[in-house]
DNA sequence: TACAATATATATCAATCTGATATATCTGTC
DNA sequence: GACAGATATATCAGATTGATATATATTGTA
């Protein structure tokens, strides 16, 4: 149990809530997710099968406009195993920005050419980050004691909290590196 | 050269500084790039052969205090293809966050385990952050305009805000969880 | 109406990376 | 001299990515 691949829970823990496609669920990573947790087809498909050997979770195959889906339910196993994962302690929490891997090696191409790696790293930001103050704001004017909200806004505002600390640093990163009038 | 993989010119980047052995590259990832970059022995000594063969490294068999170590060193055309690699656009800057990931399901065990989780976490950047301070301080000190020292101070400084904030959604977490008096 | 572009939906695989494990020597200390 | 901890390298099963392939439905547009 406790070095099962984590892949599993993530996809359980999202079939808790509903019943999903896989082409759903990476839609849901994607999204939701986005800023904290992602994966592939690559890993989702597969996964999803071990699930249901696995009786953790049933395959529905089902025709919807014409189309052929598979939809995923979890059991009461499934959603047993979960909880017991969800208790246990984190053993890993990873940040990997390439932009700061090149950034460190700055010096190597000089304050021009790093200058715009910050400014691809903060248009991505700005990018990203309407869609989870609006989240923020959505679930902020939830009122329901007893659901998920919370938990939802707090991931939200995480992310919200660390995209605007990022752009802090970005102004910072540019003052830094701006002030020189070499290129190399 | 797009898809080459990461590793290679993570090792660059640190051969490019000083010559080092694949035990002294892992120290570096567990120290000065931990909040950003990570990597395993796994990767390491398999990498640094591969460069060996591509002749962008070189492999010096070395005696010291009566222990054998494997000395490497950056090749001239290590160092172009290095350069070659800053300069080319960031493909991936990831955040992948268990604590996240068990804070967004938190509903399933209720706030009192998923406290445990914010405790834990904030634990582990409260111990960090001193180094990341002392980081700081001391390249701010530094009044050098010709060294990569810049870079070095710009890494440090986004590991310092992003921790910073960090603790403040801890604090956030904690008030709004900490409120309620049921623990299921 | 025809066409292209995009979204929906599943599947597979080589290349890569982690985490665990193994082995061996050196250093400090009790 | 026994033990823990640091130094040093190596390998491998299992997990994951990123790319690629295939096929149908929907939407916009000319």
């Amino acid at each position: 149990m406790a070095n099962e691949k984590k892949m599993n829970f993530v996809i359980l823990g999202l079939l808790s809530h509903e019943s999903l496609t896989g082409y759903e669920i990476k839609k849901r990573m994607d999204t939701t997710f986005k800023f904290f947790w992602s994966a592939s087809y690559g890993s989702i498909y597969p996964t999803l099968n071990s699930l249901v050997q696995d009786g953790l979770v049933t395959k529905l195959d089902i025709t919807e406009n014409g189309r052929d889906k598979m939809l995923y339910t979890i059991t009461a196993a499934g959603k047993e195993l979960l909880k017991q994962w969800l208790v246990l302690p984190v053993t890993k929490d990873e940040l990997r920005y390439e932009t700061l891997m090149k950034v460190f090696f700055g010096g190597k191409i000089g304050p021009s050419l790093t200058l715009e790696h910050i400014h691809n790293f903060e248009s991505k930001i700005k990018n990203d980050l309407p869609s989870l103050e609006g989240a923020v704001q959505k679930l902020t004017e939830i009122q329901d004691e007893e659901d998920d909200h919370k938990y939802f806004l707090l991931t939200a505002t995480f992310g919200k909290q660390i995209y605007e600390a990022y752009l802090e640093w970005c102004e910072y990163a540019k003052k830094i590196l701006g002030g020189t009038s070499s290129n190399q």
